[in-house]
Order: structure tokens, then sequence, then C-alpha cells
RNA sequence: GGCUAGGUGGCAGAGUGGUGAUGCAGCGGCCUGCAAAGCCGUCAAUACCGGUUCGAUUCCGGUCCUAGCCUCCA
């Protein structure tokens, strides 16, 4: 079965078929680094990391590109507020960017282009435009006249005339046309600055994207993603700007956008002071709980974040975990061929996620009958690489219930042992003790038929 | 106001023109010294109003509601 994506240029469901299947090109608009990553910007990176698994798993070479910004006006806020570099924000904020999703097992791209690296190119790629007669000066500002490519507005399914009518913004006096965008823009003394040929400044948002793509994947790309937000302005305008300077050849075979996430029912922002941090999150449950509930809703749909959802998905983890433990005797070594068809359908199918994670919980079931040690080994594999491709259920199991490294380990001990002598002797007062200790300590008793007790985390 | 997406059991959440998955929670039972875990069983939903159809949760229209974008927010 071939992959299928929802395509936002045409709100279609369409066949993904890469120009190159040798080189599968994708591009995802990274974070701006201006502030601690918080589960927003965790939801696109984990979507995008498992259609870069789904990828890898159909195609011998995909060139993930997910980038850097770290030229941003709100970064320059920051920098001044603290009275430091705007290298030492943007080096901060990479940095815990970068723990964070290393913490939601999320794998690195292939490239990882960051703006300031390239402002030679963008510098390039503005004056190409003037040239081209799509973008002018004004006032020490280059602007991309909106009226000079007929196509604009088609990705996110606005018309020009709407685009003009509905301008509620104060516009600046030197644009030529109401929707025109920002490609350059002077900077004052207390502002980062670039050469260029129209002075002191720096680019604007979304020239930046366009020419990362350009000079790390080419002029047309197979999928472009991001946030839902980003379609318009962001993506409607990196669309303008690549498209006029390859004389309109076709930038992104395909368009995805993920939903946005809600907290508590209401929309995350920092006025309403419900900015949920990725790293306050993982004080509360461990990362693959976390990219968990971010996978157990569609990645189109909004997804409503409470407590319940993730300790749902701790629950939920619990169980596949469990079964897994079952099957700790059996040792597997893993080939692609030993994910199960109906999973990868259910990827292959927009990015299914809910339906690939249901896929999982119908495997688990299978081990309370499988017996012989061919099936219950097949089971393993089957569970292990599916599991892989949702980046997920790849540790110990015994690692995720007890946790890694427990410095008390010698003293559950003690105490679980303490508990089986005076089970034997029948002393159930002081076993009820030694539990409830336990319990208080986040250690929850599972006794066997056998008379041996396991413990876990809770 | 314009544009877009969506409204499925207590919660989460897929799918489908022909008796509505899956997980969590609940309930009953087995197991247990008692629990927990596990196992077996079980209750429970397609916002509303029309239309097309032999048949609609699914397709079409309307109503109500929700969310997003139109403001350099993932």
């Amino acid at each position: 079965m071939p992959i299928h994506i929802y395509n936002t240029a045409t709100r279609k469901k369409e066949e993904f078929v890469p120009a190159d299947p040798a080189r599968v090109t994708l591009y995802v608009c990274g974070p701006t680094v201006y502030s601690f990553p918080h589960i927003g910007n965790a939801r696109p990176a984990v979507v995008f990391d498992v259609l870069y698994r789904l990828l890898m798993q159909g195609y011998e070479g995909v060139l993930y590109v997910r980038n850097i910004t770290d030229v941003d006006d709100k970064i320059n806020a920051a920098a001044l507020g603290e009275k430091v570099s705007i290298g030492e924000i943007s080096g901060r904020y990479t940095g815990a960017y970068h723990q964070n999703m290393a913490d939601l097992g999320v794998l690195p791209p292939v490239i990882e282009p960051k703006v300031t690296e390239h402002m030679e190119q963008i510098i390039d790629m503005i004056a190409r435009l003037v040239t081209a007669g799509n973008a002018y000066e004004a006032e020490g500002h280059v602007l991309f006249h909106v009226p000079s490519y007929p196509g604009y507005g088609a990705l996110s399914g606005r018309n020009l005339k709407e685009l003009f009518a509905g301008a509620r913004v104060e516009v600046a006096p030197f644009k030529r046309d109401d929707r025109d965008f920002v490609l350059w823009k002077p900077s004052s003394e207390d502002q980062p600055a670039w050469d260029s040929p129209w002075g002191a400044g720096r680019p604007g948002w979304h020239i930046e994207c366009s020419t990362m793509i350009e000079q790390h994947l080419g002029e047309t790309i197979d999928i472009h993603g991001g946030g839902q937000d980003l379609v318009f302005p962001h993506h409607e305008n990196e669309r303008a700007q690549s498209t006029c300077l390859h004389g309109g050849k076709l930038f992104s075979k395909y368009w995805m956008h993920n939903g946005f996430i809600n907290v508590d029912r209401e929309k995350m922002s920092k006025s309403l002071g419900n900015v949920l941090l990725v790293q306050d999150l993982l004080e509360q449950a461990p990362g693959e709980a976390i990219r968990f509930a971010l996978l157990s809703t569609h990645y189109r749909s909004p997804l409503d974040w409470t407590d319940e959802v993730l300790s749902q998905s701790c629950r939920n983890l619990d169980r596949l975990y469990a079964v897994l433990q079952k099957l700790q005797d059996v040792d597997v070594s893993l080939s692609a061929c030993d994910i199960p068809d109906t999973f990868l359908d259910a990827l292959k199918d927009d990015l299914n996620t809910p339906a690939a994670i249901t896929e999982l919980h119908s495997l688990a079931k299978q081990e309370k009958t499988v017996s012989s040690q061919d099936a219950r080994a097949a089971l393993k594999r089957q569970l292990l690489a599916a599991g892989k491709i949702l980046g997920i259920l790849q540790q110990d199991p015994v690692a995720w219930f007890q946790g890694a490294a427990d410095i008390n380990d010698a003293e559950i001990h003690k105490l679980l042992e303490q508990r089986a002598g005076a089970k034997r002797a029948k002393d159930y007062k002081q076993a009820d003790e030694i539990r409830e200790k336990l319990t208080n300590m986040g250690i929850q008793i599972q006794d066997r038929s056998d008379g041996t007790s396991s413990w876990r985390k809770v």
C-alpha cells in the first residue's frame, strides 16, 4: 500500500509520489529560539519525526531538514531584556530544544540549518527577487510585491480580493500594496544588523525558510510541514518567493500541517499564563508518555491537553510494556519486515497514529494466546518493530517500570524480603505495614503466585 | 465580518452507505491472607432539523456549538 497524505494545498488526501525515490526531501519549520520549548513546539517535532521514520522505512534516502530560526525580533527583545547578546539567547534555547526533543525520542534531522549561517544566501535571494521585479526597495526596507505573483493565496485558500478587504492592520506608507510583506528591514543601533545592498539590517521571517530550502534541498521539495498557523502568511509567502524565483516551478509537492494544542479547553498563550513547557511536563511524566499523548490524536486534529490525557498515556504504555516484560525470555533481533502490515497501513493512511496504536494493542492482546517460543519471538519482534516507527517501546520494560539506576534499590529489596518473611510467618499485620511503607515511597508491590514479588514505581 | 477544520459512550479516540473499533475509567467474577497487578465477562455514544437512498453516523442542505487563521504564535 502506498503512503497517502493530506495535502493542505489541495485539501485532499493524495497518494505520495516523491520526485526522486532515492532522495525524498522533507522540510519542517523549526523553532524560533527565544524561550524554552512548550508542548506546542513538541507536536510538529514528534509528528514529523514519525513521518520521517515512516519514510525511511520505504525509501532509501530521506533528506530531512528542520531549521532553527535564530534571527528574530523576539530574540532581540529577550536579549535586550537580559542585557546579553542574541547569540547567548539563541544558543541557550537551541540547547534546551535539543535536550527536550531528545527526551521525547525525536531523532535529529539530517540537516539543521540556522538563519545566521545563511545571511549571504538570504541577501542574494532578496537581490534576485528585486532583479526579477517581484520585490522593491523602499526607505531601507525591501518588500515582496504580492500582486506580482498571480498564484498568491492558492495555498491558504484566500483570494487577493479578500485579503485586501480584510486588511485591518495599519499599513506602512511605503508599501505599494497593503499585502506586500517584508524581505529585509533596517536595524536601529540596538538591533543586530548585517550589511546589505540596502543598508545595515536584518531579514524578514519568510525569506529565511525559502533560502534554506533552496540551499539544502533544491527548487522543488516533496513535503513541507509545520504548524497550522503557519499556512498563512508564512507558507503562503515562502511559496510566493520561491515560485517566483524558480520560474514558476512547483515549490512543494505536498504541504502538511499539524493542529494546535489547547490546554484545558483554552488556547495556550502567554497572556493566559497556561503555556506548558516541555521541561515541566517531563517532571510529571516520562518523555515517552508525553510523546505517546501527542500521537494518541490524529496530527491534524486539535489536541486538548489535560492531566487526564497524560496519565492515560502512561497507563497505555504500562500495558504495552507489561506484555513486553512477559516476553523478556525470548531474544530477538529486528528487521523491517517485522512491522505488521495492518500497523504500517494505518500510518500510511495520512499518519493515522491512533489507528496504529490500536494495532499495537491488538498485538499485545495476542500474547495471551500464543504459546510456542517461535510465535512469542515473532510477536515480540512485531511489537518492537512497530513501536520503533512510533518512537516508543524501545527501553527495557524493567527500566520503564522501575526507572533507571535507582539508588534506593538495596533498601527496597530489604523491605521486600522482610515482607516476604512476615508473610511466611503469617504476620500479615507487619506485612501490610511494610507494604504501606513502600507505597508511601512510591513503590507498588506486585505479588506473584509463587510467593515472590516484583515492584514498580508509580 | 471573511476563510478553514470539526462536533462519536464517563474520558480519550478511529472507522464506515447496511447491526458503531480500540484504550482508560466503571461494574461483576476468578486469583490473593487482604490488596495491587493479571485474567474472564459486562454496561455505555454517532449535536439538532430536513433531503438523497431500500437503508445515513457516513453523502447533500440548513441550524446550533467548538477551535484555528485573517495580527512575524507550533
